[in-house]
DNA sequence: CTGCTTGCAAAGGCTTTGCAGAACA
DNA sequence: TGTTCTGCAAAGCCTTTGCAAGCAG
């Protein structure tokens, strides 16, 4: 039920993970992985420091920015970009499109098929494609 | 020549504009306005802040970011955010996606026609679109 | 006059960094 | 034993704010 318990079966996966996205699995980034990967989620690096932080031994701040950083740089996780206050982590990598609620700061997914895009077939000389971002900014409804 | 030179007829334009926007001209406003409508462009603050300050009285940082603020709240530009570190200004606020690389910092627009997007028919309950930020994000080809 | 606008400097929030000690291979 | 990782505190960057003086209507 804690959502922190000790569950081997559950900590060999993590390992397993993050070592097949050539991470080094330690103590403080097991905990962090656990943590984000229990389901799909948009967290912003303070909430990710209070859920780790909620049991066991803490994790320093300046850990869970190099880790946050790390596991976006290994495509664990992807960085969301949708206020310029605060960076958000998102646990799933393959869903692209989220609607943002500035007012309640509520960053939600959008069903696959409920969007679709057609991207360009030209490209600025030289590069790819790293990863497009869909952001659907919603604002409340006017009653009036 | 002189992109500050004093021009009557660009600056009646920019002052019923902005009257148009519900904004009271003032000279700092026909400023920054003025360099920031100049052509379609995405500036960061700071380099608002060095293009006005280019040429004649300078206006003041603090100005900058208010008057920013104030423009894209009466949605005469566009504030984007591709960046956590460092908003945008679109000065453009009809075309929604662009190509953003991360290398060269260098944000770009995607011309019409070029993407399509087709918008979910539900949206969370009790919202409506503000708008929707499309952002390519590419990276330098590998060239191995 | 009265209220909005500006500018300065200080404060603020989020994130990164330097460096010493700890953990790991 | 050599390298990588962690944590603390300090620094850094971008942005916002408080408040007094200036300007507009």
């Amino acid at each position: 039920m804690n959502e922190a318990s000790y569950d081997p079966d559950q900590r060999r996966g993590v390992v397993r993970l993050l070592r097949s996205h050539g991470i080094t699995p330690t103590a403080q980034r097991i905990k962090i992985a656990t943590v984000l990967l229990a389901r799909p989620q948009h967290l912003s690096a303070d909430q990710v420091l209070a859920l780790t932080n909620a049991t066991g031994k803490p994790v320093s701040k300046a850990t869970i920015y190099n880790t946050l950083a790390l596991f976006t740089r290994h495509r664990l996780i992807q960085e969301l970009t949708v206020d310029a206050s605060r960076a958000f982590y998102d646990s799933t990598t393959h869903s692209h499109a989220h609607f943002y609620n500035p007012e309640t700061q509520e960053l939600s997914d959008i069903p696959d098929g409920q969007l679709e895009i057609s991207l360009p077939d030209t490209l600025p000389e030289g590069t790819e494609i790293d990863r497009v971002e869909v952001v659907i900014h919603l604002r409340t409804t006017n009653n009036t």
